[in-house]
DNA sequence: CGCTGTGAAGAAGTTCACAGCC
DNA sequence: GGCTGTGAACTTCTTCACAGCG
């Protein structure tokens, strides 16, 4: 493999190769082709080989991957080889949601500490975690912790992602509508549920006939 | 403007124009420029005056975009220039918050209905929305609702597409983490709030000296 | 003169086709 | 024979540079 940059949509795609696997695995297969990988994720078995070829030849020819390698080595490139310690800002609907939200465990994610500005919730639990007052954000800098899920109104997104930046948070998750900017040593991905659902119609083509 | 296929990309990019131009009319800013919209959206002038070229020529030139009209143009593009209904399936932590989220109206969506299979939830109401039961799903064929939802967990995802499919429903968007398969017809949109997570480690790199 | 609209150039990502190994 | 790994072809998307209009 000579080296180049590994596309921005191969690391995309690496979350749901490691989702299939585990599932995989799950199953009791130690061994999957990369026809199989590809049908878990829907997608084509050479995207499939091509993505992994940008890290490394881990498969065997002939035969296909071995399932629990091919897990360590994309837990390893994706760095969830470690607990990543998390913490959510903003309690609402989405916040609260996040807080229960069972998904994150399979890929090693511990959410740890969550903030809101709101006193009336601050000082509860929610799912075992509690609720600390937003003023205390600075002390995420102490507490080794580098992600941040962001779950504020808009107008809070700004603000809040900048105390998040000075207290030393390195990548965000933002849930926010809004475009935000930091500092380039910061990661941020955004989610938008509303902008997701509202190119939907788009692709709702009136009158076709066959499916 | 010469016809061609309109970029997924540029599609995807349309809701947050409109975001940024309601944002702008808000603050009484009746014309704006691609520059301005740009900075709003967090991207550079010249892509977005190539994304509105694909559908035409929106703009006067030496002055800018007028922000009224091209809101209108852009809802037009969108379909989002009639109220769409839209259903939810799956009123557990996810669905809960999704019921209670405000960020819908803006593009002119209205949630008119919810599903359950657990019937400890169905007849509650949720934001005055009545929680039904699943099995009333095939009655969204005769109340003009094209648009789902979908936030069942990973297991039950297939099976309820396939209901939704079979209910004329003709877009999905799907937060249950897994791959599905639907009819052509039916265009599936995913938010992965997992896999978004995880790949955010990738990002953050040891020992940088600078920002 | 300023800003839009757009062909053309460039970059990024996907698909192909097949060499090479088990 | 079967499946991986990968340069090369191809497609898609972004950026540039500037013509042309108000």
């Amino acid at each position: 493999m000579k080296y180049c940059k590994v596309p921005d949509e191969t690391v995309r795609r690496l979350p749901f190769y490691l989702r299939g696997l585990l599932l995989s695995l799950q199953q009791g297969r130690l061994c999957i082709s990369s026809q199989e990988l590809a049908d878990l994720v829907g997608i084509r078995p050479w995207q499939v080989r091509k993505d992994f070829s940008y890290f490394g030849a881990f498969g065997t020819p002939g035969v296909g991957y071995d399932t629990e390698k091919l897990v360590r080595e994309i837990k390893k490139i994706l760095k969830l080889d470690v607990v990543q310690k998390v913490a959510l800002v903003g309690v609402g609907n989405v916040g609260s949601a996040i807080l229960s939200y069972p998904g994150f465990a399979m890929y090693g994610f511990d959410v740890v500490a969550a903030f809101d500005i709101d006193h009336s919730k601050i000082g509860r639990k929610v799912n075992n975690i509690l609720i600390e007052d937003v003023s205390n954000l600075a002390t995420l800098k102490h507490r080794k912790i580098n992600l941040a899920i962001l779950a504020v109104p808009a107008d809070a997104a700004q603000q809040t992602a900048d105390t998040l930046a000075n207290a030393g948070i390195k990548g965000i998750l933002k849930f926010s509508p809004c475009y935000i900017t930091v500092p380039k040593k910061v990661k941020v991905i955004s989610i938008d549920i509303a902008t997701d659902l509202a190119r939907l119609p788009y692709y709702i083509r009136a009158g076709r006939i066959n499916d």
